[in-house]
DNA sequence: GATGAATGAGGGTTCATTCAT
DNA sequence: AATGAATGAACCCTCATTCAT
């Protein structure tokens, strides 16, 4: 199961830790092979001995920190009513963008889209790709089980991941709130969820609060 | 007219230009004075004196791209049906989320804004905020002529530009897609309305489209 | 009198003013042509129109430093007791020495006295040995006068010279005393006049100082 | 014996004697990293494994070359007589003077004395003041020892060594002087032990030559 | 397999000098 | 005669990459 002829998984890892620590504090240019030589306590030749460049090594970074992310989505909605479930997906998901981790990835991903596109394409597919498989897959259940209207799943999945964007997902981008109160996110995502459930819902829309 | 004691202004537009070229090209650390210089059809001297430092002339570039930016928005809104009207606004969001020069200024920004949070600053206030105010005013409006049912005209104004994005906000940002046909707009945009307009709208709720 | 088909002398006169006061900071290599149009009030390319580099503009700047420094010897010795005249002329070679006029000269010819030999020898010569020979020559006439025991007056003066830079001479060109009390220069100057006189004196010695 | 985890010593060496020879022939602005390290035969990049910047490597120049003068005053002063000593001591103060190293240093640490105070500092300490409290102390021997009339005795090897730089010593600063014949040098020398001793000796004055 | 000294191209920036106005 | 915009070489320094140990 190991890789008995191969450089050891663990040095790997070290050295990829390292490339996380200076590439997100220093974005792909700004980072230097020396400085990520010393956070992962490895020399300069080393590096070289697993990554053949310094690009590859930005790529095994994002590829890792992608993976790591997707986790998030794993355990999602039981049996129970429509408006909690969308109300705890929709929090996942503000969470989720509010996350430092997964904000700095995207910023990273961002400014190396042009450079690198198979790691804004991977970026991509294990994040908003999947969990939106994910959503698209339990909203055509629901239309099928008669408790949202019948209509095009994966689109409605969007709307409803843009919606729980409502406010802070684009200020959040470029760094002009560092910090979000549940209050806030309970409104967007509160917001989301009548928006979506008025339009989606088999049964009578909800009303709105009045300002 | 002109302005006799100072450096002239085209040269100074020309610098930008090839700046414009450079930075949009390989971002901020990518750039190189030389390259910008080569651009701009000057000397690399020429370059300082007109701008300091390469992160004032980046700043420049910026905040000129803003401003050229934020035309979109005026024209708008006349006497007609509410979808007509927020269909329109919604194209001219779509338009604006699609267009190259915005993506790419949005690219950089993002990417830069923790090394100039001022930028991101002014790429906000002239961007989204300005197109917020413009629609929230205008909701508003609405919300008191009695055309919309009374609630927070920024919050709703909030969702309504996040729903526009739905689908090809993000994928255009990852640089995954090039072009959108305008059937997928529509699509978009369609679907924006109405779930605005089935929560937001005095009347009855419009019917979804079957899948 | 005037040069009427030249560059008007007041103009050239206020370069030399403004080149002074920047190589006087910044030394030969530190200083720009910029910096010194700007403390000069012209332009660069008027910089140019009177002195063909920046070479020929420091030469300029030092010959005249040099010509006004040499002035401090003119008015001396009249008739009175030889130890008082010689007392005058060391407090005047201290003041001298001491001066930061003279000091900041004498640093910046010491730099570039192999870039520029002549001005080295400029400097020589209307410093250092217009005061020896002046100085001689007195010394002459004071030996012939019998004052003095006959000998070489040129090399008599030189030693009374050296001795008045006694202490203070090396550490002031290092630039490690800013400031030197008048009891230090008299001791100094007592003691080169006490030593210069109890060998060249045609009367008794004088008595040193108990310790 | 090596020095297995550190910069060879050798190849630090190599490259102070090619700063050497540049700040020498250049100064300190004037040279050029890239020309020290053409000179040391290294690549420019060495240079800054082995030192952090231009001025770090300038200072360990300075510092390496003070040091290796300083040894010029080691064995000194059997018993003999007195003037006999003191001649020998002129000499080898006259022979440090006239050095061309100690002469390029000197001159090197005062165009500099502005920016680098500590290499002044260094530079006093290791040369002048250093060969100021040797005999210093030998004077206060032989004034205990009733040769030598009771007196201050660091003033009076100032002035002992203010008077072997009689003639040459500011000559040779401004490089005015490549050669100095020994006649010359003993000339002066025996001038500085002549006028020392008529004031300081116990016994009777010593005769001046005629000129 | 791991090291880190060595490299040299390229980075941003300064500056003496020129020349059209 | 005076200007100052333009130049481009040279400045100090960084860095991805290589290779002998």
């Amino acid at each position: 199961m190991a890789e008995p002829d191969e450089h050891p998984a663990s040095k790997r890892r070290q050295i990829i830790h390292g490339a996380e620590i200076v590439f997100t504090e220093c974005g792909y240019e700004g980072a230097s092979m020396s400085r990520i030589a010393l956070r992962a306590a490895v020399s300069k030749g080393t590096l070289y001995n697993y990554f053949t460049s310094k690009s590859e090594l930005f790529a095994a970074f994002v590829e890792q920190a992608c993976a790591s992310l997707i986790q998030v989505f794993e355990p999602v909605c039981e049996q129970e009513e429509l408006a909690v479930t969308l109300n705890r997906i929709g929090q996942r998901m503000a969470a989720l963008i509010l996350s430092p981790d997964s904000l700095v990835l995207f910023r990273i991903v961002v400014s190396e889209a042009g450079k690198f596109p198979h790691l804004a394409q991977i970026f991509w597919q294990t994040g908003p790709q999947t969990a939106l498989a994910y959503m698209s897959d339990w909203l055509g259940q629901e239309m099928q089980a008669g408790r949202l209207q019948p209509s095009d799943p994966t689109f409605a999945a969007e709307q409803f991941f843009a919606l729980c964007q409502t406010r802070f997902g684009m200020k959040r981008r470029l760094l002009l709130v560092t910090e979000t109160s549940q209050e806030e996110i309970d409104l967007v995502v509160g917001g989301a969820v009548r928006l979506f459930l008025n339009s989606y819902a088999a049964a009578a829309p909800v009303g709105l609060p009045r300002s």
